[in-house]
DNA sequence: TAAATACCGATTATTTTACTTGGTTTTCAC
DNA sequence: GTGAAAACCAAGTAAAATAATCGGTATTTA
């Protein structure tokens, strides 16, 4: 189990597609403008994620891509592994046996650590983090500051927005 | 809250020290042996295990590293924020205010996830790892081990080990 | 038919990780 | 005191991972 930006990006942008479940599927470049990263390493990410079953994607305008599960059928730790190399970090090559025949002992504790972390996070589903109340208002609001940067019109949006949330509360 | 291979060479090194508790301080040298990294990249990362209060070396002959707290006072998380840069991750430098003035929700969706895995490393101990019933004899039998790549004469050592174990049990 | 999108592969730039080298200090044992 | 074993230190380099760039093709909608 490993833990860089590159998980951190899977996970915000897998979060960012369940925070808009139902709706029209969410492109990557909504999500580069988003997040602030390049639409074709999110490409990369996105290509990872799919293959690991977790999103699907339809071409064509009004394109994007949806979640392939139920949002708490998704744990972060799938995400992450997802999108991580084989992640072997063992150096032991995968069979317990290390260190000229004698048996690793710290690679088992560690090994344990790993797989404790990794139940943890299997715990975790994008569901549980997204149903917090207070996240549903800043949703609504994304969404009218979403729309904005797909009309091209930023700078002014974002103000109309701010005023449209009070409107909507 | 980062996790790669760098924080992985910091806790099973802490781990080693932690299993050798009470003896004589463990060098450098013994752990870049058992752990197969370089005795330099070892320097550096205990360089800031020690400016972390984790550790406390001592020199000349004889000398090493040891615990600078009981093992049971030192977290996995703790261990793992020592040797991460800032870690800062959040691209937001650190304000919840991003995304041109709207706040950033996946920004904080995270930070709450981070937080979580920061709390559950930090319930972790080096002690509680390592008062493991079934580590106690390989801890001894690697100490056997350890004496043997001392004296230089690795091969033939880790046969006696083996012979020794069967004898101490 | 044009535009928007996913999808794909190769290359490059940047950053991080890990190693190398060549030291100095401190301390122990003789 | 001298020599060796260790921690300590800093600069540079190599290797790997991350992230970006480029230049496309395939599909679908309007």
């Amino acid at each position: 189990m490993r833990l860089t930006t590159k998980g951190r990006y899977a996970v915000t942008a897998m979060l960012d597609l369940a925070l808009q479940e139902g709706r029209r599927p969410v492109t990557l470049q909504d999500i580069a403008l988003n997040q602030e990263i390049s639409l074709s390493y999110l490409e990369q990410l996105f290509a990872r994620l799919r293959r690991a079953g977790l999103v699907r994607g339809t071409r064509g305008p009004g394109g994007g891509y949806r979640l392939a599960k139920d949002v708490d059928m998704i744990s972060i730790a799938a995400i992450i592994l997802a999108v991580d190399e084989k992640a072997d970090m063992t150096r032991c090559g995968g069979d317990a046996n290390c260190q000229d025949g004698a048996k690793c002992l710290t690679h088992d504790l560690w090994t344990e650590l790993s797989d404790k972390l990794f139940e943890f996070l299997n715990g975790i589903s994008l569901g549980e983090l997204v149903r917090r109340p207070d996240v549903i208002a800043v949703a609504e609001r994304q969404e009218v500051v979403r729309q904005g940067l797909r009309s091209g019109r930023l700078k002014t949006v974002v103000v109309e927005a701010d005023t449209m949330v009070s409107a909507s509360n």
